[in-house]
RNA sequence: GUGGCUGUAGCUCAAUCGGUAGAGCACCAGACCGUGACUCUGGUCGUUGCGGGUUCAAUUCCCGUCAGCCACUCCA
């Protein structure tokens, strides 16, 4: 019986699930489009070479490798691998920007000059699997697929302003009421920490301790940071820090004054501060940013701003973002220093959020029109114009498959097609419709019906499905 | 990488204290019938995930194994 299957952690996507995701894919496609980003897309497989040494211990074990020839027979002794499956979106972003960075063309304006073929700032956005070779669990999986926005090349925190922006347009636009981007300044937290006397070497995990307030309370935070040997004194310190709350300017006053004496957290309150102008003059909605400053995000590489995209379905973040200005010279292997900031969406949560939020009833099922088809003398030819003719305006129209004159079992088995496809209407000529020189069209919704004439049948149908 | 749960007809699930398995849907045949989860009649379908053990007897108990799900760790 389970002679079919696949690797666990991978998954088959069906037109049903198919059609939500293709739907979640093009609005933030068209949203990148529209903040002037443009697409890029690199190998599944990547030399190994290129993807070691740039995740972490923890990242380097779940390097998907790759046998070289692709054929285990091929496969000698000793010899290593050399590919690997993307692990993320970021390296390959490096290894473009590294590879033809400084790549020119001829401007075909102007023969004497020459133009970058990748401009820059680039700004350009990808959305494609990666793997990861972990057990798959909840919501993890071996492949997967990432959504990101990086802009390359540019320090102005304008950059993030308008990824920020950005986020906020595609959650409103994908339907989301309810939900919030938290921002904090990966310097701030450097500063804080060291302004609290906790020394460097405890800095990641005090952050990742930091990071836990929205799930466990501020007591058990506390002790969890005792446990990992901070002083008591330390810890208030912190906390009298990060219990601030307010609206985000008085806010970062208030944690300027406390924080005045290191240089590193007020350059990051500065930037927050300087932020939150541009978010406003860009007139992004008030409401769905604030800042955060337990925001933490536990990744070493962020440099600066840092961002967070929570909503209100308890699916964990379905977002995140900042600047990482190290990176690039990083995971390029020094060949190019750019600074850099990108934010990403999480496809899968963030479909899984819609699910809870009931957001994804909106979303259509492809077919708009099923044309019933008999094989009554006569009917074909005015029932495959029809076809065309509303395939021709636009209106995506099925025919049925049905071989058989009109009959109660045929328009049975016809609609029941329509019902399972979620189709909207049907379109019915029998043999009452023909002598009338009309056709039915049922709403397969209401199960209402009416009767229109074959000559405007077209127009009728595609206004209605267009109201 | 730890802990918990589940695995029964194509699908969704049921079977009280262990007594060799049922229902709905689907499917097939037919009736009815200008209309999609309509109605009626009849029918097909399972070595209860796999392997082993206890027992007169296991879907029910025990061990192992595989797969999937959930909670931690971690992330996306």
């Amino acid at each position: 019986m389970e002679s079919l299957g696949i690797m666990g952690g991978t998954r088959d996507f069906l037109p049903d699930t198919m059609i939500r995701r293709e739907f979640v894919i093009d609005t933030l496609k068209l949203l990148f489009r529209k903040y002037g980003f443009e697409p890029l897309e690199t190998p599944a497989i990547e030399r190994l070479e290129t993807l070691t040494g740039k995740y972490g211990e923890e990242g380097e074990k779940l390097i998907y490798q790759v046998i070289n020839s692709g054929s285990l027979a091929n496969l000698q002794p000793g010899k290593r691998l050399e590919h690997a499956l993307r692990y993320d979106l970021t390296v390959p972003l490096a290894r473009v920007v590294a590879m033809y960075g400084d790549e020119m063309l001829p401007d075909p304006k102007n023969p004497k000059k020459q133009l970058r073929r990748l401009p820059r700032p680039f700004k350009r956005y990808q959305v494609q699997p990666v793997w990861r070779g972990d057990r798959p669990g909840q919501g993890r999986f071996r492949e997967f697929y990432q959504c990101d926005a990086d802009v390359v090349g540019a320090t102005s925190l304008l950059v993030e302003a308008e990824l920020i922006a950005l986020a906020v347009e595609a959650f409103k636009t994908l339907g989301f009421q309810d939900f919030t981007i938290k921002i904090n300044h990966r310097q701030l937290l450097a500063g804080l920490i060291s302004w609290a006397g906790v020394p460097k070497s405890k800095e990641a995990t005090t952050l990742s301790s930091i990071d836990k307030l929205d799930k466990l309370s501020v007591e058990a935070v506390k002790s969890e940071l005792h446990e990992k040997g901070l002083e008591q004194d330390q810890i208030e310190k912190l906390f009298n820090v990060i219990k601030l709350s307010g609206n985000g300017a008085e806010l970062l006053d208030e944690a300027g004054a406390l924080l005045k004496a290191s240089e590193t957290a007020s350059t990051g309150i500065a930037e927050l501060q300087q932020l939150l102008g541009l978010l406003k003059a860009l007139q992004v909605d008030g409401q769905h940013y604030k800042i955060d400053l337990s925001l933490a995000r536990g990744l070493d590489y962020y440099t600066g701003t840092i961002w967070e995209i929570v909503t209100a379905a308890p699916v964990g973040s379905v977002g995140a973002g900042g600047r990482y200005d190290g990176l690039i010279s990083t995971l390029s292997g020094g060949l190019v220093d750019q600074p850099a900031c990108g934010t990403s969406f999480g496809l899968d949560r963030l479909l899984a959020a819609m699910e809870h939020l009931d957001l994804l009833q909106q979303i259509p099922r492809n077919t708009e029109v099923l044309v019933l088809r008999f094989t009554d003398p006569g009917a074909e030819l005015i029932l495959l114009s029809l076809v065309c003719a509303l395939r021709k305006v636009g209106v995506r129209t099925e025919i049925g498959y049905n071989d058989a004159p009109f009959s109660p079992d045929g328009m049975r088995q016809q609609l029941g097609y329509a019902n399972e496809k979620g189709i909207s209407y049907a379109v019915i000529m029998g043999p009452d419709e023909m002598t009338q020189g009309m056709v039915t069209l049922r709403n397969l919704l209401t199960r209402e019906q009416s009767k229109l004439p074959i000559v405007d049948a077209v127009n009728l149908i595609s206004s209605r499905l267009h109201s």
